[in-house]
DNA sequence: AATAAAATGTTGACAGTGTAAACATTGGCA
DNA sequence: TGCCAATGTTTACACTGTCAACATTTTATT
């Protein structure tokens, strides 16, 4: 048989070689098709076309697969909000609004990350120390661009611990609210949307002006 | 045995009349302690000391019993917010700040309670349209509230709905960052959080000014 | 008061879950 | 080649939500 060694994902019955990262993908669309509450490590393995405990050779546990996939939601979003940043010519009080705006983004186009990465954490959780807003290279970034707005004059001249959780929570707060529904999806349109977004964003803008 | 009926929740083993009522508040006891990831339906009903089954006479599923749970938050956060309203003798503007400080203090005094109402929706919720926030009572006070500011001069004069969302969003927010233990609990005693809380709404109260 | 009906609680069963142990197969290295 | 570590499978167990069949208790009807 070896004729179906051809295409490479189909029938290498043992061994693979990738499977740990086909099993985090295959997490992620099954959190994506039916939401993060029916996922299950058998659904997983079976959908990776294996047996139900093989994802244990590459995971310790449940919880271990889907901290594999808060590491690479993190290094998507920080990636992309880097990206945009780089797109942007304006000054450093854009790049603040520029780093809100990247962060709702990201949560709406890959909510399936974003509701593991910030789900509920509790002491016998699947996040250790690894995840802590210190150690998380976003939230550096917009710490350090709120003081660069501080120092330059272009943001008021508070806590910056405080304001730096005023802005994450306005963000995490309406990216939350929109990923799960809360907010009515009828009648909003991608335009609509949009605005929302932006005005959002602007009254934190507004809030955190000298 | 005619004795073993002096006290009433204890040995009555048939039909004891309030069992719906001990089910929900055995259910958030169960959150409470050991989370909403740890809570089943056999335990519950384990607690309180009725058979594994029981519980499908009081609720259709599972979920009902969420739905209850979510209910009776919505009431105890409407409750709270309009007592400490009625304390106040401000205006509508300190109205406005204590409706978002009522907000965020019902989510951390109740954290069970509130992680249920504001739960990721899917479609097979049992939140079939019962909490939108068009029917709950609290976001009709929060946009009126912010109308009635507006007619006054004191918020500036935006679309409503924008507005409302965005104050939504940074309280919930920081709420569901606190209680899902985003926000180190480290050093944050309870003057740190005060003043981080008043921080937060105050970003918001000035974000909306005119 | 006797009895039928409705409400409520129990038992047993089933499929699905996470996880561990024992077993099987493969690939690479000596 | 032959061995061994890595990888995958099978079997097993305790736990879950839910349902159907049965038991008891309360309430309504005659």
């Amino acid at each position: 048989m070896a004729f179906m060694t051809a295409h490479k994902k189909q029938n290498q019955d043992y061994h693979h070689g990738n499977l740990k990262q086909v099993l985090i993908d295959t997490a992620v669309e099954i959190i994506s098709e039916m939401g993060a509450k029916e996922l299950s490590l058998r659904k997983i393995a079976q959908k990776a076309g294996v047996s139900h405990a093989a994802p244990y050779r590459h995971f310790k546990d449940k919880n271990a697969i889907l901290s594999s996939v808060a590491k690479q939601g993190f290094s998507l979003m920080l990636e992309r909000t880097q990206k945009n940043i780089a797109k942007s010519p304006g000054d450093e009080l854009d790049h603040f609004a520029i780093i809100g705006l990247s962060y709702i983004e990201f949560a709406i186009d890959y909510p399936s990350h974003y509701r593991v990465m910030f789900g509920t954490r509790m002491e016998n959780s699947y996040f250790k120390d690894e995840f802590k807003p210190k150690s998380i290279p976003v939230f550096k970034l917009l710490r350090d661009t709120i003081m660069d707005c501080q120092e330059k004059g272009l943001l008021k001249d508070g806590d910056l611990n405080q304001m730096a959780m005023a802005a994450w929570s306005i963000v995490h707060g309406f990216a939350m609210l929109r990923i799960d529904h809360h907010i009515p999806d009828k009648k909003l349109n991608e335009k609509r949307l949009n605005a929302l977004k932006r005005s959002v964003v602007m009254t934190l803008y507004q809030g955190l002006r000298p």
